[in-house]
DNA sequence: TGAAAATTTAATCTCTAAATTTTTTTGATT
DNA sequence: AATCAAAAAAATTTAGAGATTAAATTTTCA
């Protein structure tokens, strides 16, 4: 989901975000510096330069002088996360299949098939690690955005992305098969530059994908 | 445009960030910690917690190993948040109008009003603070914004708001007058409910203040 | 002279340690 | 049970030093 990071405090920032997407760190969670700075490796000045980005990103909540804590999530939160992802990922698209040349399609292609043959393994029933898949769906929908020639519309969006699934995440289980199906038209429709059937179908993608987490509450 | 700070992390990082949007701080310029410390007074590692937030913020740009430096604005980002902006702006408005009730509509005439006064007295000559009429610029926008009933909502859209308005305040005269009577048409179609030419006219009223500082450059 | 390499300088990154506040807990008292 | 004060815990902030990295300068070599 993100590159590679050089300082001990972006490996550790990056480390720390994830742990809260995949819900290592629960909603809700105390976040003591004694405790963060043995579990991570890192010092408090290191910590807490850390903890200050990931309040800025909102995946962590920052009261005046107590400390921090992980961001909690209510369905509210959801549902407008998910309104949020539907009105920028679909200006995106829209913008992207108005724009996109060859390089964009490849890149489509690309992380359409990457998605495409880990869902057959989920269904054959191999294991795998859900933050791989997790990551191939994040690259799909950037893929699909990504011609939209706009780094702040792109830069919005991943965050509110990421805010969204982490959610998401948390639940037991995701309905793999369906979304992929889904998946699959929005990849056609987009290749065929049919700008209102791709948009459509991904607006009804993300509002089956919101009702599905509100009913498995 | 913001409330008040307990700690000496939380005013400073307001401070720095105001003097980033009212160009005190010009795009580009180096922030280097120690010169920083002083004029702000406050330790490096304060410092350096502020910085992090306003990376994540993006007001400030931090390359690895290389410290901080004031994010710079080029034309295509202007023209980027700009788009974002009408985007943002005007799914919030339409989702205000139908949601919004008497609170809204006192808040809105309250802060429409406040923007009328200072007009008048910036066009019979009076002397105002810029940030002033900033504020209350913010204030009426929000305000048209605010019953959409998404707090998410709501925080992107007043960052990006933010980093766009930032970029205007350091061109020198701004269309007051023009501005002030387009956004008259939006209270008016706002307060008649006209959802639909609210809309247009906030999107029109977006445009052209783009227009404007693209032509000022 | 011009390019490449080595050296020096400057700055950031990171950690430790300690002071200062603030919050939370504990325990006594009404 | 509620209130209040003292004690403990935790967060905020500062200061400074060592390690690492980037930039600037000088030196070397073609």
């Amino acid at each position: 989901m993100t590159s590679a990071a050089t300082t001990v405090g972006s490996s550790v920032y990056l480390k720390i975000k994830s742990d809260i997407i995949t819900g290592a760190l629960q909603p809700g969670k105390k976040l003591k510096l004694d405790t963060l700075k043995v579990q991570y490796s890192v010092s408090v000045s290191t910590l807490r330069e850390i903890l200050n980005r990931l309040a800025s990103d909102g995946f962590v909540e920052a009261p005046e002088q107590r400390g921090f804590l992980v961001r909690t999530m209510s369905n509210e939160d959801l549902i407008e996360l998910s309104n949020l992802r539907v009105l920028l990922e679909c200006a995106a698209l829209k913008a992207s299949l108005a724009f996109g040349d060859e390089e964009w399609e490849g890149n489509l292609v690309s992380a359409h098939h990457k998605l495409t043959m880990i869902g057959k393994k989920i269904m054959d029933g191999e294991v795998v690690p859900p933050e791989r898949l997790l990551n191939y769906d994040w690259e799909f929908h950037l893929a699909l955005a990504r011609a939209c020639n706009s780094r702040h519309m792109i830069s919005v969006f991943q965050n509110i992305y990421e805010k969204y699934i982490g959610y998401q995440l948390v639940l037991r289980n995701y309905r793999w098969a369906k979304a992929l199906a889904e998946q699959q038209l929005i990849f056609e429709a987009a290749l065929a530059r049919d700008s209102e059937a791709a948009v459509d179908l991904l607006k009804s993608h993300l509002r089956k994908s919101l009702s599905f987490s509100l009913a498995a509450n």
